[in-house]
DNA sequence: AACTGTTACAACCGCCCCCCT
DNA sequence: AAGGGGGGCGGTTGTAACAGT
């Protein structure tokens, strides 16, 4: 009856991650590249199923994800395609570079829709709120709508048909091999490019060239492991990464707008 | 300083989709 | 064409950190 679970749970380890399983899971893939998530655990001596491997790489350890929080121009993008997409959360990280879906819905969760409340926007279909009634003030009822009510179609088919915010004069810098992170190809350690580690700046700060930026994710990698950074915090460390470092882009897909740039290039009045 | 409430986010759960056989 | 398995996705929970009293 029903399917089975992902794996044997008997035994296996849930919670928070040590440094120490991290760090065998980033040996593992940094020797053997991104295989079977399932067998993962076993291979490299994780107690661990390998949902949450999965989930711990993509979503924490993956060394393209940028950390911290999600800037003012990063917050527009996400507010103006959830609008389109709504909570398609992997769709709207995929038009953001380094953020994660988890990501991504946890900030959603906590501040946007607290801030579109307060302006006075229902978060859910995007429309000015009705006034408060007396019972709305006593917190007894949310708001029951769902994004299907809402005038947005979530059809998947409709995804090609998706109007872009930026239709009119904007500027816009194509490239169709922008990472994408609905895209993650399974890759060997040394296809792993990285910016260097020098590279400081904090988010949608204007940056340096990103022509010297190639390092291979096993340079870096071994860096750290040389680096006994497992005793700093993680954010430390990845912050090496930087940030992308480019424009804003047209998703070619979907016609909807993604981050490449810095705040200075995002001329797009998505609000 | 101690306690309580709130917030933020990492991680888990279960369903769904897609690919392979 | 059907069934099964792996991986992806969105919703939810747990808990640490922080703020207020």
């Amino acid at each position: 009856m029903g399917r089975q679970p992902c794996c044997d749970k008997v035994g296996l380890k849930k919670g928070p991650w040590t440094a120490d399983e991290d760090k065998k899971l980033i040996n593992f893939i940094l020797t053997n590249g991104q295989c079977c998530w399932r067998a993962l655990p076993k291979l490299a001596g994780l107690l661990r199923c390998g949902k949450s491997c999965r989930l711990r790489w993509t979503n924490y350890l993956r060394p393209d994800l940028k950390r911290g929080l999600l800037s003012a121009c990063e917050e527009k993008l996400v507010i103006d395609l959830h609008a389109q997409l709504g909570n398609r959360w992997s769709k709207i990280a995929s038009h953001l570079p380094g953020r994660t879906d988890n990501e991504i819905k946890n900030h959603w969760n906590t501040h946007i829709k607290k801030k579109l409340k307060k302006m006075g926007i229902d978060p859910v279909t995007h429309q000015p709120l009705p006034p408060p009634t007396a019972v709305d003030e006593l917190g007894a009822t949310e708001s029951t709508t769902t994004f299907e009510q809402s005038t947005i179609s979530t059809d998947e088919s409709n995804d090609d048909k998706i109007m872009s915010p930026f239709e009119s004069s904007d500027v816009l810098l194509v490239n169709s091999s922008d990472f994408c992170i609905d895209e993650i190809p399974v890759m060997e350690p040394h296809e792993i490019l990285l910016p260097p580690s020098d590279h400081h700046s904090p988010s949608c700060s204007s940056s340096s060239s990103s022509s010297n930026a190639a390092q291979s994710f096993q340079d870096y990698c071994s860096e750290i492991l040389n680096t006994n950074i497992w005793d700093q915090e993680f954010g430390d460390v990845f912050d090496l990464l930087g940030d992308f470092n480019g424009k804003a882009a047209l998703d070619f897909e979907s016609s909807l707008p993604m981050i490449i740039g810095d705040e200075d290039c995002w001329k797009f009045d998505v609000m």
